[in-house]
DNA sequence: AATGAATGAGCATTCATTCAT
DNA sequence: CATGAATGAATGCTCATTCAT
């Protein structure tokens, strides 16, 4: 709390941080025990609360970490929104495989922000809003259905994405890469073979 | 513990159950306090004891409530799978608004056995399981792609489910029948524009 | 807390409240363990919280009590006012007997009340407040100097009371009898021989 | 960590000691937090350590401090009483005076030494003697009633003087001539009127 | 069928104090 | 002379659970 200066300190609160989230994201926030935490970081509980006011407190410091990472990547996808415009396809798969690798890159603080987290809703419509909005934007240049509600397609998006995420993701099973490909080719193309479109 | 005959015994029982469900379905399985769900169903702790070995017990029993709707689920899933072939969109339909109906049937069991309870993986899976094979059948016949990786469109679906159950069906905002067609006209027809469709 | 009915219940509690009142008068407050009090009451800790919400409610109802105990002392010396007025110094001895006798009837609660609690001070006025008005109407009927400041009167009044409460009173040294005597001995007739009365 | 030379290292101390009998005076002993000290002090915790063994030494060390303070005054009152006997009641006058003059030099001490000190009672004990010897020795002149028990009456007296010092003095309220006054003009003369004087 | 009373086991947190620099 | 970092030792409190009635 006390912004302590020394390089020392700043590298055992870094240890703290990590492995309270490894804890939190294995048992959840109540079974996971602070003496579990300091054990795992290799200290005694005094010093847990040398760098944190409460259990709470640094959950809720990983938390805003992930919001952090989220921002940037929901800051990320406007970007590209401005972009090529050449390949509707590619375009979507680039997003896809942007969410996907920011999820990956800590798996534990996803766990915590992305699936414990009961506030993670919000985070999660703030992320729907923007690929809405992206989606919105390809649309009105023609790029999809002009019939297709935006906003719903975004929410199915955000479920596939937490499922994937959860089961393959997390688990390691699957890669970023093949996880934005396989739901881009879902998605995109529909699941009627070309014949039967009749519309 | 188990099978006292009496009338208003089972009655308690069942309040009890509804209490803890409601509760459960609330704070999750650690906040939620045996005190509470006591309270609510207007006894005394001890009461809770006679009809249950533990707070463990009482959640696994609902559990069970809810694998046993989910599997019946599964069942009507795959008798609708012998009958009419004619129309791939109504099959597909009717299939997710029998999901979403299930679900919708009974919110807090649905919210513990489908968010809450940690073995909700494995049930999702064998929904998954379940979904693919009618997928693959219908796929054979000749109504989806056949480069379609059924597995993977199963989770997907899945994901959907999950997300839109969470976000819109247990807060009452959208309904089963909607809900279910809103994943189809995304799912069926893709979302590239007819002309666009060049694979 | 929950206002339990039985009549075992309400004897626990008395007993927690004696346990405690002892610990509290011995140690001051937060050298008082509440491990201590169930021990010499003969619980186990969390039956402290079966009837205390915590170490302040306990201590503060303590207080309470000895507040009721003072609050009925007060309205004792009023009513005496009304009464005899034969002989002032009898009333004056009465009174003040009274009060020690209120401070001896519990030692334990004397303690805490009177001593320990940072908030006796306003107790203390108000008793102060009581003795100065009986004073004060007897100053009025003639019996006591007419330049005598019967505020600074009573609270010398309570100096005198504390001190003697505190090094005899509670120590067992004197009775309250005698410690009221000496008192008046001293105020009444105050200090110079007789002859030496030069005003 | 005794005697550091230093000058320096001297200043720190009193910065300490000073900041201690403050944080003392207001919280207590157990509620006054050495980091507390240390802040106020402008130090680190192990400073603290640097010239005090523990938060016990530190508070003897002022307690000592406030002793030393009272032998002067006890000495002062001794001394006093072999001088001019004319006048008793300037005599008193002057003692109590002094007393309260001392206590009034440094308030932190004294709430420290005179009232939060549990070996505060001694020290009452010591002054209470001084008192009572030379009320003695007064009385042996036929300054005071022969039938008084100056042993009590001393002890009224400290009774009086702590109640007043920390109603009024510490607070501010009054100083210490006026108190004197006031102590003496009841105790000298007594309460009784002139005329109703029968013994 | 139900309850008043009691408890075992555990956990977060605080604080004075020390070590190494 | 001073400090950043770390800890040992307690303590208040909660909660699921049981006993005796």
């Amino acid at each position: 709390m006390k912004s302590k200066k020394g390089r020392k300190g700043e590298e055992s609160r870094k240890r703290l941080l990590k492995a309270a989230a490894n804890e939190f994201s294995i048992r959840g926030f109540h079974d996971a025990k602070v003496s579990e935490i300091v054990k795992k970081a290799g200290f005694t509980q005094p010093s847990f609360y040398l760098y944190f006011q409460s259990k709470e407190a640094i959950f809720e410091e990983l938390i805003t970490d992930f919001h952090f990472r989220v921002r940037k990547l929901t800051e990320s996808l406007l970007l590209e929104n401005g972009l090529n415009t050449e390949d509707v396809t590619k375009r979507v798969l680039s997003a896809l495989e942007s969410v996907f690798q920011c999820l990956a890159e800590d798996k534990d603080l996803t766990k915590i922000g992305f699936f414990l987290n009961p506030e993670a809703k919000q985070m999660k419509k703030d992320l729907a809003m923007v690929l809405k909005e992206n989606l919105e934007a390809e649309q009105r240049l023609g790029y999809f259905h002009s019939e297709l509600d935006m906003e719903t397609v975004a929410e199915c998006l955000i479920g596939m994405i937490e499922h994937l995420t959860d089961s393959f993701l997390l688990t390691g099973i699957k890669d970023p890469a093949s996880l934005a490909a396989e739901v881009v080719n879902l998605l995109i193309y529909g699941m009627l073979p070309k014949g039967n479109d009749v519309r």
